[in-house]
DNA sequence: GCGTCGAATTCGATCGATCAAGTCGCGAGG
DNA sequence: CCTCGCGACTTGATCGATCGAATTCGACGC
């Protein structure tokens, strides 16, 4: 076989050359137009499109200390517990940046040693330091991660997906979703179902965000004059989880709904549903949260709170535009309000 | 508050200055560390320990022609359908890229218009233009799909996840996993726990990723002087499809299990035996194909073949390394077999 | 003592773009 | 008539690394 190498991509000097003019010229033709004439422009154009033409990232990320690329980290499976929602976050953060004219660089947080604490610093450090991207987008910013507040000291340019729980002046913008306004429509829907005992399947007291979604079902049930003594579990979150704790709160305080924090929690209520004989829905209401692609396809199908995904993918770019362009951005960050996916597991009779 | 900038990162300059040597040789101790005296490479690493140093990326691909990178592009969400895959397939090729000094660029199709037959070709063609990615990572290798064919004209380097059901001679190296080794590992499982009308859940005939499946089924209920007559139906691949077809198989053919070509379906079988009072494992046995999030979950969890993602990952970075490398690759590609993730929805009474 | 060889290190050019500071031509203003 | 200003375009330097070739240095043989 031949080995014939692909051929060499034309440069700004070659568009020159063809179009009759400096090298200068072209880069202005594509960065300011404005400043050509308009009978130049064309002719620049027509020589871009004759060579197929497209500026080297590189040279121009040598030059201009921009890559247009934009850092996400992969939380390593470990982590990844209910967060089925990633690939779809990750899709509409692909298209948010590529609309903004960027791209997505994914990483991981280095080798995952047994018995080691993985360092969830180490990826964010060295593209740093190799000026590979331009910001960070940060998605885990459950209490205690340092990722946040260890990128503010750098100075280095990152958005957060979620609140900064832990440090209210941490003053880095952010995007999140209201958690608590998503878990009241859930519960506001299982009333006007006509549910009364509607209990809460969540996580442990000392997660904010669980705190966050608990308070939605609480004010919706306060709003209606419903005691809610009895029928809120705090647990793990794990399938089994929800499984076990949804079957003892059945028997102790019968309950015909359930708010759950995460889908992966329903899916265990389901799952106690499965082994009782009762129909979720008719028998018994159920909603998750995350809308995963779970709660789309089990069986009779999970209402489930959906977080505005590709909202909150806008919202980051936007920020991160702003904070690169050295922009004020709004101290308070921008919080979106979750919708309601409706499917069997409401539905009566 | 104070616009204070983020302090510029050191060079290969500051580190030589530092060191007491010259730039180049700063760049021998680290892409060349024989080249030096170990006396002088130890200065040089003190030094650029000290500084924090780590070269930059755009420099060194401009120099070099070789971004590290590796480009994925996302699909876009209507062409998503099964394809929960993606999520865990991202995760491991994230890995195995960072163990070879890669990183993933994920890009999109380009804008989808309304009406129009989205570019599939424009998002590779833009970073090809500009250099941006040293190889890129195709995983739509259904029939009918230009990329591949595309990519090989303009000599781009890429390695494809699928093999090149359209064309046997087309010559770029491919990873792919064994669908009829991992239907007839199904198939074989079912006969070992005493099915015998094993039916066949699968796509429509012009898929050649669906007859692979199928074959694997036919193979092993042959091998068992089974016969197969009335047992197989197609249909698309989606929920719906699955629970009609499954239903009309359950009374024209009375199967006491299914071998599904996809999760989807058999999540819609699923469906099919809560609607009928039957329960999946012990009464009817169930079989899906992908083992997405969904079949772990799912009451009572749905046995499935699982494609060895991680290792798919591994062997594609393995071919992209050798294509960069300007080694011969094998013209064959690489067949992986999956393994059987085995649950409640083949469990025996 | 001198030439030779090879290991260790240095020097200058270069990748392809943009920045900063020019040059050129032309028309208006003094 | 000359200058000034401004729009349109050009020129040389630069970003930070690596490549290729040149240089220094010490050891060794004769």
């Amino acid at each position: 076989m031949v080995d014939d190498q692909p051929p060499l991509p034309p440069t700004l000097a070659d568009v020159a050359e063809l179009a009759g003019v400096s090298r200068q010229t072209v880069s202005n033709a594509i960065n300011s137009p404005a400043l050509l004439r308009p009978e130049t422009l064309a002719r620049v154009q027509h020589a871009i499109e004759a060579l197929g033409y497209a500026p080297n990232r590189a040279a121009r990320h040598l030059r201009t200390g921009s890559s247009r690329l934009i850092g996400l980290r992969m939380s390593p499976a470990q982590e990844f517990t209910a967060d089925a929602t990633m690939d779809r976050f990750v899709h509409a953060l692909v298209e948010a940046s590529r609309e903004a004219g960027y791209h997505v660089l994914l990483f991981s947080g280095g080798p995952v040693v047994a018995g080691e604490r993985p360092d969830l610093l180490a990826g964010y450090d060295a593209l740093l330091r190799s000026t590979a991207v331009d910001a960070f987008i940060v998605t885990d910013t459950y209490l205690g991660n340092p990722q946040a507040s260890w990128l503010a000291e750098r100075r280095a340019p990152f958005v957060a997906f979620g609140r900064p729980w832990d440090d209210e002046t941490s003053g880095h913008p952010w995007v999140d979703v209201d958690g608590a306004a998503g878990t009241r429509l859930a519960t506001e829907h299982l009333l006007e179902r006509g549910h009364q005992r509607i209990a809460w399947l969540g996580w442990r007291e000392d997660s904010r965000l669980g705190e966050d979604r608990r308070a939605g079902w609480e004010q919706a049930m306060a709003a209606r004059g419903l005691a809610t003594d009895g029928l809120a579990v705090r647990v793990e979150d794990t399938l089994d989880a929800g499984w076990t704790a949804s079957a003892a709160l059945l028997d102790t305080a019968a309950p015909t709904a359930f708010v759950c924090a995460s889908d992966t929690l329903a899916i265990g209520v389901l799952h106690t549903l499965v082994a009782r004989g009762l129909r979720a829905g008719p028998d018994v209401g159920v909603v998750g949260f995350d809308d995963s692609q779970v709660a789309q396809v089990v069986p009779p199908g999970l209402t489930s709170v959906r977080p505005p995904l590709e909202q909150v993918a806008v919202e980051l770019v936007r920020a991160l535009r702003r904070l690169l362009a050295h922009e004020p951005h709004q101290a308070e960050g921008v919080l979106l309000t979750p919708t309601l996916a409706v499917r069997g597991s409401t539905a009566r009779g």
